[in-house]
DNA sequence: TGCAACACTTAAACCGGTTTGGTCATTGGC
DNA sequence: GCCAATGACCAAACCGGTTTAAGTGTTGCA
């Protein structure tokens, strides 16, 4: 590993002429610059990032920090969500630390992890209301970005997609099918999105005069046998739905195989629409019959969080970073026309 | 921010005696030891991870780089990977960096990070024959740890499931229930694992006297449509399958939704085993019927390399450290004895 | 009483970069 | 021809820890 000096010394230069032609501060002179950059391509010479971070009090790394029972670390979802944060980052020469911390110690381990000045700055996910997280680092004035957001103007920097037009305009097209007994298959309670999801949903109902019984809306967290094990109970109603709205693929995906097993045919007997993140290996247009969606790659949250962050740490004020992205509605085979006999609304 | 100098300025002692007192070095008094401690305590003194880092030589970082394209990353099992070694590191006060590299350059991102001195060791995953990476790593003396393995006797520390025997015992489950047209949904060509199942999977059906055409052996990578797509093929074949082999539950899924759609009862008309690595959110015991497996969760290959990457920057040698995975066979519903009429081998 | 051994503590160098505050030649204007 | 401005470079301080080598002050033994 060559160093600086050494680099210094083999070209008769000191120390700071070589980093200032490596850094391109304009008091080198062009000839010097030239051999100086040479000269290190010559020894594969590379920076040493720790000394250049103590140096400079930036260390050119975001921290992300996942707990893990129960969590979105069990959540395919969030392999993507890395997936576009760290594409994003590494275009932005900026590196992520991946810390895991135990359910209990959440906030004590932000608090580590920024007072050891590892990180510039953090990306955070599923925020609390009141998160004692996100008020921690607003007090210390420690730059971050929040997937998700909750109410109307938080003042922090946020991506987020447009839950509540895509849940509205979701089980706008079920009632338009003529649908009225329509059940919902949720995240997690108390998540934000569950929340805005559910409340689109309710919103569009009561808009048609209907309303839906506790029992048809399920909380749970997004895995496939979730949403077999809750649709089963359903289908086993006397009224059971005629169509199934599901916050995720995953739960569309058991949704359906309780559907096929209970004799019915998806799109017809039942209709089934879901949100869809876009999850690489199981992609709901290969759903057999394809899947209806609202569609917004998480993906594109981890690249978009990636910029802000990058830009927070350059000082860039929160307030010009607060995206809420708008969501594809898809419609294809999973959901049609009520069947004639079963439009009666339970409420 | 508390720093070192400020606190022994605090206590009247000197930096040495106070990095020395936390340290746990024996030469400070005990009295003395305690107040450090105390006052470190009160000030919530966390010390500059960056300046002990340069200080030492070492960052207590490990990285990790992952390729986009058609890789790991959109592979759900890496989640779980990731879990158990970001889990195993963190208990060992160690972090993990995330590091994203284009498809093209992924040798040249090896040297940048290791040249960087931004990270202690280095994990690394799919290893091929005379994978560069390995070579570059070795000639350059740097500590690193393989998930996976290629030949009998290599020289690096890994970790690895005994895929041979996994897929022999399961390649016999089903012959010993009759199984004679044995199909494979293998994972990708050229994959280290792939070639060991492959092998695996000929050799028992070599001692049985039979074999299987190439049509039925299938690569690629392993995700829900694509196995369902390939199955559906196989199912239309004059002499279709009676029994399937897939390298991992996703595949199977794929299999037994073309299975069903084809109208065989799975675990009857067709027998469906699979390799499970236990994903959390599509679990194979809740599938319908419930799914034979051999099983070997991918979360403790990630738990057992963040020890192995621990040892090996502590200076210990790679012989010391190969393990082979034992991997659990656990029959359930999916397989079942050949149906009667249908037991013409192939070959 | 004198001297060595021992238990603590400290000053200063170091890790490898960046950055401040010069120095020394040129160059240009008048 | 003189002085100031400019361009190109360098010495040294700095970031915040660790570590080596060098003290101190106290104790133990002859």
């Amino acid at each position: 590993m060559t160093t600086l000096r050494q680099l210094a010394e083999h070209l008769g230069l000191s120390p700071a002429t070589v980093s200032r032609a490596l850094n391109g501060f304009p008091e080198v002179g062009a000839k010097t610059r030239a051999r100086v950059i040479a000269a290190a391509e010559k020894f594969n010479y590379r920076p040493n990032l720790t000394a250049k971070k103590l140096a400079t009090g930036k260390s050119g790394m975001v921290g992300i920090i996942f707990r893990a029972a129960r969590s979105l670390m069990v959540d395919p979802h969030f392999l993507e969500y890395l997936a576009g944060l760290s594409m994003g980052l590494a275009e932005r020469e900026l590196d992520l630390i991946l810390r895991h911390a135990p359910p209990g110690a959440q906030l004590q381990s932000y608090e580590r992890l920024i007072n050891s000045g590892l990180v510039d700055g953090l990306v955070i996910a599923a925020p609390e209301l009141d998160d004692p997280r996100i008020a921690m680092l607003m007090e210390n004035d420690f730059p971050f970005v929040v997937h998700g957001h909750i109410g109307d103007h938080p003042s922090y920097a946020f991506y987020d997609i447009d839950n509540l037009d895509a849940f509205s305009r979701a089980t706008q097209l079920l009632l338009a099918l003529g649908h009225r007994r329509i059940a919902f298959l949720n995240g997690a309670e108390g998540m934000a999105f569950s929340m805005q999801r559910e409340a689109a949903f309710q919103a569009a109902l009561a808009a048609e005069g209907i309303g839906v019984p506790e029992l048809f809306v399920n909380h749970s967290e997004m895995s496939e046998d979730l949403g077999y094990q809750c649709a089963v109970k359903w289908l086993h109603e006397e009224k059971a739905p005629t169509a199934i709205l599901c916050s995720s693929t995953l739960l569309a995906l058991g949704a359906m195989r309780a559907a096929g097993e209970a004799g019915l045919t998806v799109g017809k007997d039942i209709s089934i629409i879901a949100h869809d993140d876009v999850l690489p290996h199981l992609r709901a247009e290969h759903f057999l019959p394809a899947l209806t969606v609202t569609r917004a790659p998480i993906r594109d949250a981890g690249f978009a969080l990636a910029e802000m962050i990058h830009r927070r740490i350059d000082g860039e004020a929160p307030e010009m970073m607060q995206t809420i992205a708008p969501v594809d509605l898809i419609v294809r085979g999973s959901t049609g026309a009520v069947p004639p006999d079963a439009g009666e609304p339970w409420l």
